[in-house]
DNA sequence: CCCTCCTTGGAAAACGATATACCTACGTCG
DNA sequence: CGACGTAGGTATATCGTTTTCCAAGGAGGG
């Protein structure tokens, strides 16, 4: 056992040329023991078979007889082995491990808990799929952005990213095309993009929904706060807004903001209320921004919602446990966040597993919206 | 072209000491041109040097003149080179990443951002030293989890982890121990550990200065919704508010729940206040619990703070928003998430960068306490 | 002038897994 | 009875770095 050059005494001894002594020898031998994890070559030498055997069998490459593989598992079991994510990568390309890259500054992520629910329903899906996710939280410059995924692609250090925030004007999809960096965006690109995306059924009915809703409850001046312009849902929401808002006769005045922080939101909603004709309702682009809204209102002597309707974005579980409760656009984000995961997936040339359906947007009317007050 | 069965009859033919063909022939001619990113031997060919001389410059190994040294950065620059991560790692060098393993099901991730907050502060010492963080959430099983680890040192993805959420009788030190992979532990361990850790300086001022804060308005009854019993910090906090409450003359109830959820907070609430000689003003665990713990008084009819205080615990954003603002313990989870981050790298042999100093937890008094009534 | 050291730089051996070329029995068929 | 598949494995080149050595040549000392 303890000097077995293995093969050179069973296998090609009497091999008529010679080949020169294999400067791989080394591999041969696994004086595995003590330190160090175990190799293939230590599988290998418990099972009896040759590296090469053991490679064929844990990736399924077939021409290996059934007592063979079995003795193989078995050895893999003893030794708790598996496979080094590095080797496997330098030789093969798959890292096993999608990347993600988020401009916002740290403390915005924390406010703003949407991104931390992507990342659950994205995980959900990668977790069992012994996928890992790479997370790189940049500070807010754009080239900080973008040296990260090129450091993520030079380095091969994933197998392509998920990408959140559509932008408008996105340079995102020819960076990493350059890179050669498989993509998929949650979200809408602002144009026909080749990189493909998912996107909930019906992405603008939930605005149209708390449009009706509130036009139903008698309410004649809404005011939107919207987010950042340069998002695509922005956008998007903006203009059904408008349209909803038209076709019922509504007035509606948009209230951009620079971004989703809760001080944005407290000013947006103290200049609608101090417009001559103020709106007697307000829609926030997600539920921190509503909740801060409500707190603004409240700071006038408003009550919500009485003399104010609120609707928030996004549903979190948050909305529920605020007072009043909030009366919010549902999004399906964990089931983005799943399908993102699938079909980056299925991109990469994993299994073709079926992307679940994503549930479209609704109103989750709870107790922020009122008839207006005369 | 086709059939090169390698050197045997170009390569070292002449060659005085015939050490066999040397395999390695291709590594000579980086025939790069389109496809693939360019590789080490690319950048050498470039600067018209060795390849180990261009390792040696970039890594600063020294042994190389100056106008070398030079020529091989600028062909690093023109040809946009970064070592491959896979490479580097198969070497047996650093991965330059860190993992990181939640047990939480992903939904409580998302309703507990005490976990996003620490991420963020990781992230902001990681990404300037281009560190990633690898994230894995795994399901409630704590099999799953171990197995999580062990990949993660296996595969040798990580060079460490950092470990949050300690908990009683903790198997994961052995483990990782037993794995040979670096870790450090955010809290404090249940028993001594050779595993360094990182913590706020007087960890439980906080919440003896949250009973000094209530006895100090009248408060004679308190009640403490705790996390589940299996958490180090649980019965730290446990321990010293009955200290305080004993020191104090106060009496206090202890109300363990199960898990972090609202639901679970509610029903202790209800618990509590259904009690003979109900408490005046109750403590919780997280700012989430105490809000939905607010909520579920006032589905009983009691106003907070006039007939119930209440205090939370992390001082998360959120907790400035709600109605009444939230009187909370506030703790330095960036603070903590920074030094983690730090201590980490440093342990890997890194940069000695000092520990940044985290803030002692303090008690941030708002709106949801007040003098009990008559 | 010879020998030693030091400075620069290069050749090549790992690292661990995979894929391809190849090799040996063993049947099979013409 | 010999050529030929084919099943079942084995040997090894290869991925892109880092890291030993090792060599050549100049400087300096005796």
């Amino acid at each position: 056992m303890s000097h077995e050059h293995e093969g050179s005494g069973t296998g090609a001894r009497g091999s008529p040329r010679v080949r020169c002594p294999a400067p791989g020898r080394n591999t041969v031998m696994g004086t595995r023991g003590s330190g160090g994890r175990p190799t293939i070559s230590d599988v290998a030498a418990l099972a009896g078979v040759s590296v090469s055997a053991v490679s064929k069998v844990v990736n399924n490459r077939g021409g290996i007889a059934e007592p063979t593989r079995r003795r193989v598992l078995d050895a893999v079991d003893k030794l708790q082995w598996s496979p080094s994510a590095a080797a496997v990568a330098l030789r093969g390309a798959r890292t096993r491990a999608i990347g993600m890259v988020s401009r916002r500054p740290p403390d915005l992520l924390t406010s703003d808990p949407h991104f931390t629910v992507l990342i659950s329903g994205i995980e959900r899906e990668l977790a069992p799929m012994d996928y890992g996710l790479l997370l790189h939280i940049v500070g807010g410059q754009e080239d900080a952005e973008r040296r990260a995924y090129r450091r993520l692609a030079e380095e091969r250090r994933v197998d392509g990213v998920i990408l959140t925030e559509s932008l408008v004007r996105d340079t995102r999809f020819d960076l990493l095309r350059g890179l050669g960096l498989p993509a998929v965006l949650i979200g809408t690109p602002w144009r026909e993009d080749p990189v493909p995306s998912v996107r909930a059924p019906h992405p603008d009915r939930g605005v149209a929904e708390a449009v009706g809703h509130l036009a139903g409850l008698g309410h004649r001046r809404l005011a939107y706060v919207l987010g950042p312009e340069d998002r695509v849902h922005t956008n998007f929401r903006r203009r059904v807004l408008e349209e909803e808002a038209r076709g019922r006769g509504l007035s509606a005045v948009l209230m951009p903001v620079p971004d989703f922080t809760a001080e944005a939101a407290a000013a947006a909603t103290e200049e609608a209320l101090s417009l001559a004709g103020p709106p007697t309702a307000i829609l926030y682009a997600n539920d921190m921004m509503a909740i801060a809204g409500i707190n603004a209102a409240r700071r006038r002597g408003l009550e919500v919602p009485r003399d104010l309707s609120v609707v928030g974005h996004d549903d979190l579980p948050l909305g529920a446990l605020v007072q009043p409760r909030l009366t919010t656009v549902g999004q399906d984000l964990v089931g983005l966040g799943r399908a993102a995961a699938l079909r980056l997936v299925a991109e990469l040339g994993g299994t073709a597993a079926e992307v679940p359906a994503v549930a479209p947007p609704r109103l989750v009317v709870r107790e922020s919206t009122a008839a207006p007050g005369v």
